[in-house]
Parts: C-alpha cells; structure tokens; sequence
DNA sequence: ATTATCTATAGATCTATAGATAATGC
DNA sequence: ATTATCTATAGATCTATAGATAATGC
C-alpha cells in the first residue's frame, strides 16, 4: 500500500517544553522587520505561556515581561488579551489544517474509490505528526496549546472554525472506505481518534511517568508508528453486525 | 464472555452543563449538617465553574456568589484556591478509581491466567462510563472537569497519584492478554485509551456539530457500546511483526 | 510623517486575613 | 463554649487607554 508522505520526518529531536528563546535578535533593522520580530516573538511566548496556563493563567505582563517589551505593546498590535490568545491558535492551526487537507485530496486521488481506514488515516494523523516533529519547540509548544484548547468548550468552538473542512474530508474517505458503516460509528470512531490525538499533542509527561521512562511524551515518532494502525483496527472492529 | 458489570446504567438521562442548584436547602439544621451542606455546595459549584473556565478562570468570589454565601467563607472551609481544586478532584477521583480497581480484581479473579484485552478494558471503560451516566449532573460536570485538568501539566501530575495503581492493575492484565507483547505497545496502547476517554469525559459539543446533530456529547451510552471493543481491536494490531 | 515603543495612570478585581456577630451545643 | 458566617480591609495585581517619546521613512 502506498502510504502519503508529505514531510520527511528528520532524525527525532529532543523536546521538552521550552520557553521560546527572545534574547537573540532585538537588533533593529526596517519598521518591517521591528514589527514583524515583535509581533513574532509575542506570539511565541503567548503560545508557551498559554499552553502551560491556559487563558486566564497568563497575564499580558507575563507576555511582555519574557520578550522584553512593555505591556502596552501587546495591546498594540493584538488590541486585548482575547486577540491574542485566538492570533496564536490561528497561526498554526492554518498550516497544520492545510497539511492535511492536501495530504489527504492526495491520497484521495492516488486512490480513487478504493480508500483503505488505514490509508486515510495516515493522512490525516503522520502529516501532523510530522508537523511537530519537524517544527521543533515553537511547533511543540503549539501542540501542548491545542490540545489544552481542543478540551474546553470555548477551545472547542475555535477547532470548529480551523478543522472542520479537513475532518469532514477524513470522515467522506472514510465512509467510501466503510460502505456499510452508520454515519454514527464512523464520527464515534473519529471521536476516539482525536482524543487519542490530543492527549498526544497535550505532552504532559504522564506516559513517561506511568511507564517508568519506557516511553517519552514528546517521542512522537513512537506515536506515529503505531496511531493509524491502531485506529484503523478499531474501525474495522465497529463492523455492524 | 463473561464481562464485569460493577454498575447497573440507569435509563440514558440527559445532560447538559448545568450549575448546580443552590436555591433548595440552606434550611438551618444541625451545626453538623449545615457544615456539610456549605461543604458539598462549594465543591459542587467549584467543580461546575473550574470544568467550565479553569483553575484560573474562577475566583473564590465567584464561587461564593453562586452558592450564596461570602467568599470568606470558602477560605474558612478550604484555606486557599489551590486547596478547592485539588478537593474538587479527590472527592469523586478515589470513587472512580475504586469502582474501577475493584471492577479489574473482580475480572482477574474471574479469567486467572487467561483474561482478554476487551475484557479488561470494558472492566476499566465501562465501569468508570457507568459512574457518570448513574451519577447524573454533578457527575458528568466532575467527568468534563477531570478532562480538562488531565490535559494540563500540574492536573497530569494529580491524576499520577489519583489513578497510578488502577491503571498498573489494568495494564498488568493487558500484559497477561498480550504475553507477546513489548511495554512500550502496551502504554501507548493505553495512551490511546486514555486519550479517547479524556476526550469523552470533556464533552465540548464538538462531536455534535461535527456530526450534524447525529453524535451527542453527552451520550455516554453511544461510547459504551463502542470504545472497548474499538480499543481491544486497536491493541491487537500492535501485534510484534 | 509615520509608526514602534514607553510613561503614567484609572478603574476594577482578586486573594487572604483579622476580627466581629450570630447561631447551635451541652 | 463552640463554630458557622459576615464585615472591613490591606495589599497586590491586572487590563486597557491616553498621551508622550524616539526611532525609521521618504
């Protein structure tokens, strides 16, 4: 079976929740770029600090404080706290949508009426995987803040907006790949898969913990060998009888 | 096969979000009484307002305005915030994860040395489904609750101590369904699970939208039936090549 | 001239404690 | 006498805005 792959994961990186570095730069070049590094540096550290705290457990001074700017400045270029908080989802969450909605029209064209679960899920599931891993801590970062988001209901409303499209593609594969399924069995099935998604995503260190080291929360290519193949069986398990 | 059912499931209710009501008692009795009733009236509110908004996102005031009583008053009974929300955890933590260590001896006791991976999930899922499709509101505002808080770095480390040894149980008897098997499958494998039990408890409405109205958060039941039997399949895909 | 950044500050909370009051307990 | 509850309040933040300052842009 060939399986869609549109990033080549490089050798695994070590990751561990990390503050985004704001020493480097500050060196002053164009407006352009002083706005841009700002508005940059702003976000990352929002991302780290919310995916650690959550909305209301960070503070606009917290923000300012780590870049190294005044606090005024974030109301500047994000107007109020809310703003930010939705600026610093949006930014990745287009790319890593976009990801996978081509990954998957690919797979979809590659194979036509003939879908496999596996196949689909491959898709969808490795094309983020690798994301993060080839993203490195900004990108890991992110994946703590959303799946901390994805699990409240105001978090919930903004996955909405982001994902919609490209699960509802997933979910179209794989009912030409499950005729017979209940539309009901299959969203069940999804359900479960974003679950299992978003606690690896969360990294919160628990697996390591649990297992005494034997696994890694950030070993997402330890996940990645074996999530879709694991899903894939539990769909076909659904079979209606 | 014979599965354990710690539970009888009552007729499927409905839930919704609801704060609990505080209007009934407050009718004056022993000092006894009415320092239990304060007490379970907090925790009752604290659980609601904290699954909805966060350690952070709920003041003591809050709290206190909801059950009609000063913020004082939270102070006197639990010291301080953080002191709140780790007795809102405890509370109905020990419960499920008693319900569920007693659900996997039973079952170990029943299958000896030849248990099934199904079976002891449905020993550790089905058990804890049951608590809160029998426990009604304040149960089901507890599940989303413990769902958010699993999903954050410092509610990981509670769940660490609130659940290590029914999970230990559940996976010493998945490695005795699964002699075969490496470790490393068999927590990743139980990653996946609890994943997709966080993601169940959390009830966000997103599989309600997502689906059109056809899947519905809150049902529990609709999980049941399926989240066992889908795991077990996804385990025994792990399968040593 | 424009815009990135900072100073100063209003106004609103929030947490937590000390001490007073009003009930029940014996 | 004990304890459940409230009043008053200190002290610390936090958000957000108005207006000043200091750079780049043309």
């Amino acid at each position: 079976m060939e399986l869609p792959r549109l990033w080549v994961p490089t050798p695994a990186a070590k990751f561990e929740d990390a503050m985004p570095d704001t020493k480097k730069k500050r060196v002053v070049r164009s407006k352009a770029d002083q706005r841009a590094d700002s508005i940059e540096q702003i976000l990352d550290v929002a991302e780290y600090l919310f995916s650690r705290n959550g909305l209301h457990g960070v503070t606009l001074r917290d923000v300012a404080k780590q870049v190294g700017i005044h606090t005024t400045l974030v109301h500047y270029y994000f107007k109020d706290k809310q703003h930010l908080f939705e600026s610093v989802f949006a930014r990745r969450a287009g790319v890593s949508s976009a990801a996978r909605m081509t990954a998957l029209e690919k797979y979809e064209a590659e194979t036509g009426d003939s879908p496999t679960v596996e196949g689909a899920l491959r898709a969808f599931l490795d094309t983020d995987l690798d994301l993060y891993v080839a993203g490195g801590e900004n990108w890991m970062n992110y994946a703590a803040f959303g799946a901390r988001v994805s699990n409240t209901p105001e978090g919930a409303a903004l996955m909405d907006v982001y994902f919609d499209p490209v699960v509802l593609k997933l979910v179209g594969i794989l009912k030409r790949a499950l005729p017979t399924y209940s539309d009901e069995d299959i969203f069940w099935g999804y359900h479960f898969v974003t679950g299992a998604l978003m606690n690896t995503l969360a990294r919160t260190g628990r697996i390591d913990r649990l297992s005494g080291g034997l696994c890694h929360s950030d070993d997402f290519t330890a996940v990645r060998e074996r999530m879709a193949r694991f899903m894939a069986a539990g769909f076909l398990s659904l079979k209606p009888r």
